[in-house]
DNA sequence: CTGTTAGCGCATTCAT
DNA sequence: ATGAATGCGCTAACAG
C-alpha cells in the first residue's frame, strides 16, 4: 500500500488536516511545521491520490480529447499541442479515437463522464447532442474544434476554410491561371463545402466563369486525387493549375501528375490544402494553404481552460462563441506565373500575411 | 449533482448495496429486483463514478501511454492501435508526450502514479528507472515498446532492427549492388546502432568490404539526409544504392537526390526504413523495410492486459520477456537490379516473407 | 494555527 | 437475497 496523508501525519506527529493544509501550500499552516511536514512527505515519497482528491473536490484533473484519427497531419499536430499545453497546466489528456463513428463517440463520451473529466475537447460527429449537453451541464465544459456543433452551445474553434480557399484561388488567379481544377474531397462535410465555396467566390469576383467539370468531388483519400487528375487531363483543354483541397487526395494527385509526366510548376501549378512535412520536402516543395492546426489547438486550450476556471469559481456559464483561425498561404515552388517566363517562379519559402 | 447509487436505491426502495450488486451483474441479486433496478437506473441515467469506484477497488481503468512525439509515423500508428484496443477492453488511455526528455518523462510518470493508472506503456528515455520501478511495484505493470529498459524488469516489445536492416541490405546485394550508402540516423540510439549492425553483417557475410565513408551518422532529421547525400555524391565513386535507415532523414535524401537529378531507380536504388503513406504514393513508390508498428502495438497491448489481469487476480509477477516483432521488406519500385537492363525492376508491390 | 468530524460514491464484509 | 456498517484517501467545515 502506498504512503498516505495519514502516514505522513503520524510520523510528523500532527493531524491529517494539518498535513493536507501544509501540502496545499495555502499558507494556512505554521512556517515551521509546514517545512517539517514537507520534508517528511518528501522523505516518505508521499504522493496524493488523485482518485480520493477528485472524489472529494469533484475535479479529476482529466480532460477528454475526442477525434477521428491520428493519421491526418492536422490531427496529430493538434493532439501534440493540446497534450503539451494541458500537461503543463496540470491536466492529463484522455485520448479517444472515434473513427468519426457516432456510436464510438457515444461510448467514449459516456466513459469520460464516468471518469468525471473536467472538460472535453472534441471534433464532434454531430450525432451526440444529448451527451455533449449532459457533459457540459455536468460541469465538464465542452469545446469543439474543426467542426462546430449544430446547437451553438459550445465554444468552437474552426478553420477559416472559405477564406483560405479564397486566398489560394486568388493566388492562382494572380499568377494568370484561368482554368483551375479543384479537388473537393467530400462535398458533404463542412470543410469540403466551405473550401469549394471559397474557390467559387474567388472565380466569381474576378469574373472567371466557373466550369463545373473542373471541380471533382469524392472522398478523403488518395484515389479521389487520382480520379480527379484523370478526369481533368483526359480532356482537350486541361487546367493550367490544380488546387487539391484536402490532405488525403494530395497523395493521389501527385502520383497521377507524375505518371502522366505533367511536371509542376512547369506544366501545371499545384496548390494543396493543409501542411505536412513531406510536402515541404517534396520536389518541388509544394505551395500550400496552411490551416494553422497548431494555432487552432492553442486557442481551443485557452478557451477550455477559461471555461474550466469559471466552473471552479462558480461563475455563470458565458455565452458560446465561434472562432475562426486564419489560414495562411505558404508560397513554395509548385506554382508559377503563366504570364511570365517559366524561370521566374518563386525560389524561397514565404509566409503570406493572414487572410 | 449527478445521480448516485443512493438515488437509485431510494427510488427502487432497496438499499445501496442491493443496487450495487444488481448493477455489477454478478447474479447475487433476485432476478425480479435486479430487472427493476436495472430499469430504474437506466431511466435515471445512472452512471457509476469511476473515482469513487477506483478509490474503493484500487483500479482506475486508466492506462498511461508515454512516448516521444506523434509526428513519427510509427508512433502515431501505435497510439491509434493502443487506444482502440484498450478502449474496447474498457480502459482509457492517458497520453503523455515527453519529447524524449527525462524530466518531462519523470513529471508524467509521477502524475500517472497519482492517478493510480492500472498500467503503463512507455517508450522509455532510460533515465527514470526508479519511477518505473515504483509504478511496477505499485501494481501498475510497466511494458516498454520500441526501446527496452536497462534493468530488464519489464516486458519489452522491440523492433527487429538488426534483422530488418540485414534483410534490406541483402536485398540490395541480391540486386547486384556493392557500393551501398547507409544513412544511420543517430548512432547513440539502439535503433541506430542495430540497423547499422544489420547492414554491416550483411556486407560481411557476403564478403563485401565495408567502406566507412559510405555510412553517415547524424541526427533524426531531414538535414542529415541531405548532408549524407552530399557526402556520398561529391565523390568520384558514388554508391549505386542508398539505404536511408530512418524515417526523418528520408525526407532529406529524397530532396537531395532530386536536386542532383539522380533518379531512382535509374541511377540509384533507394531503400528506406519505416513506412508512411507518402512513401507509398511517392514517385517512384519507395521500397521499404516496414518495422511493423501496428503489430508491435498489438503485442504490447496483449502483454499489458495479461499483466494487469495477474495483478487483479493476485498472481505473482511473472518473469519479464523481450519480444522482437519481425520487420518486413516491402518491395515497391525504387530499386533495380543493376546486373540486368534498366527496365526490369519490379512493377508491383510485393510483400516479402517475414525475416 | 491546529485537531476533530463529516462526508465524497462506491464495493464489500458481516449480519440477518 | 438483502440491509447495515465500514472504509478507500482526501478536503473542508467547524471548533477550539
Amino acid at each position: 500500500m502506498r504512503v498516505t496523508l495519514h502516514d505522513v501525519a503520524r510520523i510528523a506527529g500532527v493531524s491529517v488536516s494539518t498535513v493536507s493544509r501544509a501540502l496545499s501550500g495555502s499558507g494556512l499552516a505554521n512556517r515551521q511545521t509546514e517545512q517539517k511536514i514537507l520534508r517528511i512527505a518528501a522523505e516518505l515519497g508521499y504522493r496524493p491520490n488523485s482518485l480520493a482528491r477528485g472524489l472529494k473536490t469533484k475535479s479529476s484533473r482529466l480532460v477528454g480529447l475526442v477525434l477521428h484519427n491520428l493519421v491526418n497531419a492536422s490531427f496529430h499536430v493538434m493532439v501534440e499541442v493540446v497534450q503539451r499545453r494541458l500537461g503543463r497546466a496540470g491536466y492529463q489528456v484522455v485520448l479517444c479515437i472515434t473513427g468519426d463513428q457516432p456510436e464510438q463517440e457515444a461510448r467514449y463520451l459516456n466513459t469520460l463522464m464516468d471518469h468525471r473529466v473536467d472538460g472535453v475537447i472534441i471534433v464532434p460527429t454531430g450525432a451526440n447532442a444529448p451527451l455533449l449537453t449532459a457533459l457540459d451541464d455536468g460541469d465538464a465544459p465542452v469545446v469543439t474544434i474543426v467542426r462546430s456543433h449544430s446547437d451553438a452551445k459550445y465554444d468552437a474553434v474552426l478553420a477559416a476554410d472559405v477564406e483560405g480557399s479564397y486566398a489560394g484561388t486568388n493566388y492562382l488567379l494572380d499568377l494568370g491561371h484561368r482554368r483551375i481544377g479543384f479537388v473537393v474531397g467530400r462535398e458533404d462535410t463542412t470543410s469540403g463545402r466551405e473550401r469549394l465555396s471559397g474557390y467559387l467566390r474567388a472565380l466569381r469576383e474576378r469574373g472567371v466563369p466557373h466550369d463545373p467539370s473542373l471541380t471533382y468531388s469524392g472522398t478523403y483519400d488518395p484515389e479521389t486525387g487520382v480520379a480527379a487528375c484523370n478526369a481533368f487531363f483526359d480532356r482537350p483543354d486541361p487546367p493550367t493549375a490544380l488546387f487539391a483541397a484536402n490532405h488525403e487526395s494530395t497523395f493521389g494527385v501527385l502520383r497521377a501528375l507524375s505518371e502522366r509526366r505533367i511536371d509542376a510548376p512547369g506544366k501545371i501549378s499545384l496548390l494543396c490544402y493543409e501542411d505536412a512535412p513531406w510536402l515541404r520536402w517534396h520536389t518541388p516543395p509544394v505551395t500550400i494553404v496552411d490551416n494553422a492546426a497548431e494555432a487552432m489547438a492553442d486557442l481551443v486550450v485557452d478557451l477550455l481552460m477559461r471555461r474550466m476556471q469559471k466552473v471552479v469559481q462558480g461563475e455563470p456559464r458565458a455565452e458560446a462563441r465561434e472562432f475562426r483561425v486564419g489560414a495562411q498561404l505558404v508560397v513554395r515552388e509548385s506554382c508559377r506565373d503563366i504570364r511570365a517566363p517559366a524561370s521566374t517562379h518563386a525560389r524561397r519559402e514565404t509566409i503570406a500575411p493572414r487572410t
